[in-house]
DNA sequence: CAGTTTATGTCAGCCTTGTTGACTTTCCAA
DNA sequence: TTGGAAAGTCAACAAGGCTGACATAAACTG
């Protein structure tokens, strides 16, 4: 343990410290216990409806992008067509999300919510925010982006690009 | 999205332009891409051998608390000891986890590593820890102390416990 | 000492969500 | 007009969750 300190802050005096095996431990514990409660509050309105966390993952990128592609999504979530095409299947069937032909390449399908759907998408992302927004709040501005610093750095770049295509540069 | 960012800032000027709707969007997003990078790396290592993320979990918490019992590693996991069962089960007989009945309480299974145990949790770990503390590095100590600080809000409070169990607190 | 609780293990069966492989249909574009 | 991309489908399989029922040994309790 001393000597794990002591190799990691090698050679630059105390600055980093924050770069010992038992701070890096303690990211990864962090990471691990905090996806936890990240989930578990969608986990339960969807485990009420009889759909997981992959229909969670579908629907909330529908509403982020509406009118993606099949394959857009398949990038991002990163999972096989079957796999996704199943959950999609389900929800189409049940009305939540809606599958339109495409009118400049009919091979595509664009994606929507329906009505319905968004009802479901306000219910599980409002459960999430609320988690967030309290840990947000407590944790402060600067601790935010700190978090959010770190995060992205933690990134695939594959994923990093996905994300940053969601960012508002406008301000 | 106006008026969400109106609502949330409400009464408060603009010190809580954080927590608006939009922020929190890229908050959970955020938590899904790097959940998936903190995983990636490990995931290659067992796939090779066969295993998955819960052996990965198990090996963990049983490398840092040596000993620890079966009933201790289910509070911790969160899963049914039907679950964890499987899993330790398939450890015991790779010869990757030691499980020693108890000497004051007969009933208990303390769990080890073996020699093996170690090397794989050593590799897994490594892998782990070289994506956190390039993170850590390039975001710098103030974001990792927010990274950190978040994180540490965003979980249930039982988790919280157990995430503070491992914490050091002599320094 | 008898009865209950606790810790663990095990069997059976189910579900979700991931995988691979093979195949078809549609249809854009060279 | 034909090759290949996009999408969908079927089948089979595995990991890893779950519930429920039951077994055993040890510890605790009255």
């Amino acid at each position: 343990m001393a000597e794990r300190t002591a190799s990691a802050s090698m050679g630059r005096g105390d600055t980093l410290l924050f770069l010992t095996d038992d701070h890096l431990r303690r990211g990864i514990e962090a990471m691990f216990f905090a996806y936890r409660g990240f989930t578990a509050d969608p986990d339960r309105i969807l485990a009420e409806q009889g759909y997981g966390r992959a229909h969670h993952r579908a629907v909330h990128f529908i509403n982020r992008s509406p009118g993606t592609t099949v394959n857009n999504l398949l990038s991002i979530l990163g999972v096989t067509k079957q796999s996704l095409n199943r959950v999609l299947r389900t929800l189409v069937e049940d009305g939540l999300v809606e599958a339109r032909v495409g009118t400049r390449d009919k091979r595509e399908r664009h994606l929507f919510l329906t009505g319905d759907g968004e009802v479901l998408e306000r219910a599980l992302s409002e459960a999430q925010r609320n988690r967030m927004r309290s840990a947000f709040r407590n944790a402060g501005p600067d601790a935010v982006a700190g978090f959010r610093a770190v995060l992205e750095e933690m990134m695939d770049p594959d994923m990093r690009r996905h994300y940053l295509d969601g960012v508002d540069h406008n301000q």
